[in-house]
DNA sequence: TCAATTTCTTAACTTTTGTTATCGTTTTTT
DNA sequence: AAAAAACGATAACAAAAGTTAAGAAATTGA
């Protein structure tokens, strides 16, 4: 069933029992959702984060009509605009499925809870966060340090799974170019080395 | 005195006693660090944060050669390699005092005692860290959606004490670009609007 | 299945940015 | 105070990325 994927992922990190574990995954709903379902309009606050047991999920903003995707979330990763989740304000950012997903809801307000209930939730959203936090600021810092091409690179080796399931297109946004310029990068790649 | 500061930060983010704070502070040690000290050099892992009563930290990389700025902290902010000091891996960044800087200094087993210590520590811990997630995470997402100018003028509006204190390459390559065109755009913008 | 849409590539051209170098100016260092 | 180093503006040229457009291939949906 799906929810080990979220059992080990709460063992990993912090040491709740099996028969808190049992309690807290109460506070989390399973659902099925169809491939480019909307699950956030920006504009709004985000209520709930998904913990991911098969899919993809995308976020991105509109600008100038147009959708730059900010980032992807595939299994075992908790999807969601946390920005908005997090500081309550309206999400500049949406969210859609690009797949078929099979996920676990968390509320806002069932987290609130579960901290009430379980103050060591503090202790797992902690280091959740921070890992996630590392992640982000490896990848905020190749924006400055590395070119277009580097970038591409990189994410073929961090993430080749992406370069399968996503549009070029949309991975080219994410690096920050347009789609003309991934496929010259593309082009070149297959050239040169 | 300059403990005031930290004093008012925990108070504003979690439940900590004025008793409990006296002990917390214990674990943090006064430093006046001059001008130009490096702090890490990269490869070292981080052991230590530093948050700043006064002064301006910042982190870098060196890239075939040059140091590319990635990082500004100033007053009130918890400076460091977090990446590292959470990871336990060597940094990639190293972490240089701009101005001379009192700081007070919290090393990573300090914060190990104080998490054994005050369960109550996870959750400041959590909501700082939520608090530069969503930070980074807006700074991260300017990246993909604006370009350089765009990127210059929202540090103006976000941060204008920067551009006054800090030189302009190293803004440059905090912003992904060179001097030569930081400069082109600074050029522009006094003429155009 | 077949038409419509989406996706990717390629090309020609424009704009922006990078590179290198020069030249005052300011700041450090001795 | 003088010498050295660092800093920022600017120019000229090269390289890279953006823009627009056209066409082939793949996907989608009716």
């Amino acid at each position: 069933m799906g929810k080990d994927l979220i059992i080990n992922s709460f063992k990993q990190i912090t040491g709740f029992t099996d028969i808190e574990l049992e309690t807290v995954l109460k506070y989390f709903e399973t659902k099925k959702i169809k491939k480019k379902s909307v699950l956030l309009h920006a504009g709004k606050v985000a209520n709930e984060v998904y913990f991911i047991i098969n899919g993809c999920i995308r976020l991105f903003c509109v600008k100038d009509g147009e959708e730059l995707s900010t980032y992807f979330f595939t299994e075992k990763m908790f999807a969601g605009a946390y920005d908005s989740f997090i500081s309550r304000k309206p999400s500049r950012h949406s969210i859609e499925t690009l797949e078929d997903c099979q996920v676990l809801v968390l509320t806002y307000q069932a987290l609130e809870e579960l901290y009430a209930i379980f103050p060591k939730m503090n202790e797992f959203v902690r280091k959740s966060i921070e890992e996630r936090f590392v992640i982000l600021h490896d990848l905020f810092t190749s924006y400055i340090l590395n070119g277009p091409e580097e970038r591409y690179l990189n994410l073929q080796k961090e993430r080749p799974d992406l370069l399968n399931r996503i549009p070029q297109h949309q991975i080219a946004s994410f690096l920050g170019i347009t789609p003309v310029s991934l496929s010259r990068i593309r082009n070149r790649l297959v050239k040169k080395p």
